[in-house]
DNA sequence: AAATTATTAAGCAAAAAAGCCAAAAATATT
DNA sequence: AATATTTTTGGCTTTTTTGCTTAATAATTT
């Protein structure tokens, strides 16, 4: 396990709309598997799913708290990788947009 | 294709080792794909497949010279991204080092 | 135009992941 | 101990992704 397959594999747990949109959603604020379903409106036996596979990951941590179970970030390097993705995915579309440009 | 599905498309991009390894050979160094094949010590079909994927989603931009295509990163903010993928993992790492202290 | 070098594409089997519903497990309450 | 709420898991099918080798395409050189 050499350090590309670390990253890699890192960016594949990050590589799912429900897991990026769970991300963003515990960015905000900490809460319990059905509540958080509620919130981001999917159903809850896939939210459970992801957030144990984040947790899995590394990039959650969370906390029994009598029937529930609160989740939140491990770290705000968190945030930072899904500010820098979107950075990337801006660019991106400056970059389209400028193409479409000249070719008028 | 809400916000969620561009960012996790970009992390599905990045989530392969070999995709990763050219990332950073091409951070130091513009080259071709049998050059860039050499340097990485990994199958040349497969560099070019890697290459091209990664061309076709924005992450590269390519030009041919004679019989040789030179490869480069669209953007210094891919570098960003890979460093900020290294930043998680290293306090990752950091922090099953104190639990396992802990456990002593 | 034949030979050489460089790049890309095709095809296919094996492995991994996604998505979904129903059922089970854990805890709290009555 | 029965019920209700919250969370997790099982089992299943369908899609994707990998990894590989061989073949095709592009361009250069002789």
């Amino acid at each position: 396990m050499d350090k590309y397959d670390l990253i890699a594999e890192l960016f594949k747990n990050l590589s799912n709309p429900l897991r990026i949109k769970i991300l963003y959603a515990l960015g905000k604020k900490n809460t319990t598997v059905c509540n958080l379903a509620q919130i981001i409106n999917e159903n809850q036996p896939q939210v459970s799913r992801a957030l144990s596979l984040l947790k899995d990951a590394g990039l959650l941590i969370c906390e029994r708290k009598g029937n529930k179970v609160c989740y939140k970030l491990s770290s705000y390097k968190i945030i930072d990788i899904l500010n820098s993705a979107n950075e990337i995915i801006k660019q991106q579309s400056y970059n389209i947009f400028q193409i479409l440009k000249k070719e008028k």
